[in-house]
DNA sequence: TAGGAATTGTGAAAGTGGTGACAAAGTGAA
DNA sequence: TTCACTTTGTCACCACTTTCACAATTCCTA
């Protein structure tokens, strides 16, 4: 659906709001801060429940908690990084996720030189150990920063040891079976996208 | 237009085709591979021009090329990245982007114990200095790694020197004019997608 | 307390995107 | 050269998304 993938951006911009001290707010005060329409906004908050109230708007406390436990932000989701590379070292540091509640559990590599070094106060472990520390940890999500010669074979392993979500930061598909979730991001195809754009307008800019 | 989004996909599934050495494929055998529908193939390649030809197929060598001249990926794409934070950092050795042909020719911080400092190779130069730079050197893209106090401020100023590309990794949205394009990365917002699409998944299970 | 103003939820219309089916065209083995 | 086979490009249909429009409801001032 893709009202979910809206639902992020509805729930930032509620938080910034609310940080502001606003109490309430109609569809069409929202919707013009968002630059999107009110007809939108409002379609959209209904999928999940009337939330607003007719002749007063939304109250952002309420709506704000309502997203927040469509979102699953309720519930502490724990991560594990596989891949102690730059990328993985720059998501250890991005201190927002664990701002949304998230958990960072562990952190994995199989070059011997990384392996005991420390991140951010948490020791770097060996891959080989996957295994048993998904036995003996509950692990929703692994993040996956490691080199995409590896992927398919480590996805496959994580799977089997019962990881749900996947967030694949490397640059190839992984396949996965019905009950596990995956998100990719693949930022060269951003940057792509990005480059088509630029031209796009150069052209229109042309004629 | 959505085809643009999965261009870069259909790109890299024929870089991988032509490193096997396969001079051709159908459609039907490409969308196998891409896990997608052999008539969406066929129609988002016809949006740009009648690539194939019937009863062969498309040649890979040719269509590659083709999808990377609409991509831009002929012309070399000038990138700057403003904020050598650790994310700034992991897209520097990032080396996919200069293997598709983007060049970064510089980095930027207003941190004074950063500034001078070599990332790979490469001097971190004040921030102060983004126009003259920009004046001297055709930039073409800036990557925006910057805490998101100072994203809005520094947009601006990168709009007005004639930057002409934004790929913004920082929370915030940014408005830009008409002609200028922006590729916004949220990480957050594709982690709490994934996170409620394992809550989904859980709550199917369950019933 | 009454009534005009505000604002939602919703059903229908318009717009976009994806799929199936097939004529037209080209391939390649005999 | 012929002809069965392959495969594209395309059009019509179906599904999904977005927007529009308005009745129904609630707010809030006087």
């Amino acid at each position: 659906m893709v009202v979910v993938k809206r639902l992020p951006r509805y729930y930032r911009y509620l938080g910034e709001l609310l940080k502001q001290g606003v109490k309430r707010i109609s569809s069409a005060a929202l919707s013009e801060k968002m630059g999107v329409t009110a007809s939108q906004v409002r379609q959209d908050l209904n999928c999940f429940g009337g939330f607003g109230q007719q002749g007063y708007g939304y109250n952002i406390e309420n709506l704000y908690a309502e997203l927040g436990a469509i979102l699953g932000l309720n519930e502490t989701h724990t991560l594990i990084i596989i891949g102690a590379g730059n990328l993985g070292h720059a998501l250890i540091n991005y201190t927002n996720i664990e701002k949304r509640g998230y958990c960072i559990i562990g952190i994995f590599d199989n070059d011997e030189n990384k392996i005991g070094t420390e991140i951010r106060g948490m020791k770097v472990r060996d891959a080989k150990d996957l295994e048993s520390f998904c036995m003996q940890n509950q692990v929703d999500i692994a993040v996956l920063t490691l080199p995409k010669t590896e992927v398919r074979d480590t996805a496959d392993r994580l799977i089997e040891s019962g990881v749900k979500g996947l967030w694949n930061f490397s640059y190839v598909d992984i396949p996965v079976p019905d009950d596990v979730a995956i998100e990719n991001v693949h930022l060269i195809d951003s940057l792509m996208t990005l480059s088509y754009q630029i031209d796009e307008i150069k052209k229109e800019s042309n004629n």
